[in-house]
DNA sequence: ATGCACTCTCTTCACGTGCT
DNA sequence: AGCACGTGAAGAGAGTGCAT
């Protein structure tokens, strides 16, 4: 037989890994061969053919003792985590214990979700996984990630993947105005003509011009002027906040956003569409229980912050949840 | 699919060796 | 002397490769 470095693991009799451990434990032959049901023969025939295997004695006799040889020491942790990992291989993916368990998730979000769902979620995760840990990342190539196994989770707006990965639905969205408190130029109600009169700061995550608002407004043959451009929307507010700028935004951000700030939420002067943010995941980890409690966790956590809809439209106030 | 030869592993048995 | 490990021979059983 070849040395265990020259050979493939089809050339192994993995058996022969298992009367390994039972000897580098009970170092002693005849009670390793009781205790793996051969006889002792057979357990020393199976020690001659792991030592010409390893091409090492692994159990060294010291007066009527056996002892391992240092190779056989260090083999022993690796042996028993391989043979663990083979068990439960065989018996199958254990149940995901939150608990207990003990691992981090990559979640990745554009930072208006992140401000609205992740407070709620770390509160969650805390309660029922104390041990559980979260990555959250703002990537632009969400789908990428996830399709090469970097992401367990991502939360985007939906309709929006093209791509084979899964999606459900976790709930629906309006726009909202957002202005500072004594505007000169804007009272209680926000009008068309003062609308398109104001200076606006459009958060674009992806930097590329162009937006549903914008959309809307063309349609009536209408156009906003555009000021500022920013990626990230928790930096509107604060402009909104400093100026006489206004910034139209996603309502549940907007509207929470407004309280930390002192800004005023204004419904949209024209009818907006409503749009609806999913989550996304990859085929492979669909079965896998971890990555089901999570699935399960952030469809509660929803569900709890927004319900499954929001309220029929055409509200003309706006306050906070 | 079947039969045959070959290989491998296990078992039993016997015996040698080293240690207490 | 007694105990435990190592080795070898012989036979049984299972798996494999190959020819038919």
């Amino acid at each position: 037989m070849q040395m265990l470095h020259e050979t493939s693991l089809s050339a192994v009799d993995l058996n022969l890994l298992v009367v390994l451990r039972a000897l580098l434990t009970e170092r002693h032959v005849t009670r390793a061969a009781e205790r793996i049901g051969l006889s002792q023969s057979a357990t020393s025939h199976a020690l001659s053919r792991l030592r010409e295997l390893y091409g090492d004695p692994l159990l060294v006799r010291r007066g009527r003792a056996l002892v391992l040889t240092p190779r056989a020491e260090r083999l022993l942790p690796t042996l028993e985590r391989g043979l663990s990992d083979l068990k439960a291989a065989i018996d199958g993916e254990p149940e995901f214990e939150p608990g207990t368990a003990r691992r981090r998730f990559t979640l990745g979000m554009a930072d208006y979700l992140q401000a609205v769902v992740l407070g709620p979620l770390l509160r969650a995760v805390q309660s029922a996984a104390p041990h559980v840990d979260l990555n959250v990342v703002s990537a632009p190539d969400l789908e990428e990630q996830i399709a090469a196994g970097n992401m367990d989770l991502g939360l985007q707006v939906s309709g929006r993947h093209a791509g084979t990965l899964q999606n459900q639905s976790l709930f629906d969205d309006d726009f909202v105005c957002l202005v500072r408190r004594g505007h000169p130029r804007i009272a209680k109600r926000l009008t068309i003509q003062s609308y398109l009169a104001a200076r606006h700061v459009v958060v674009a995550p992806s930097g590329t011009s162009g937006s549903l608002v914008d959309t809307e407004l063309a349609a009536r043959g209408l156009e906003r002027r555009v000021a500022l451009r920013v990626s990230n929307f928790l930096v509107a507010p604060i402009v909104v906040a400093e100026t006489d700028f206004l910034s139209t935004m996603p309502q549940r951000l907007g509207v929470k956003l407004a309280e930390r700030y002192g800004l005023r939420a204004l419904p949209p002067p024209i009818e907006l569409p409503r749009f609806g943010f999913a989550m996304l995941w990859h085929q492979r980890l669909e079965l896998e229980p971890a990555q089901r409690w999570l699935r399960e966790l952030v469809t509660e956590v929803s569900g709890e912050l927004f319900g499954s809809k929001l309220p029929p439209k055409k509200r003309r106030s706006v306050s906070a949840r």
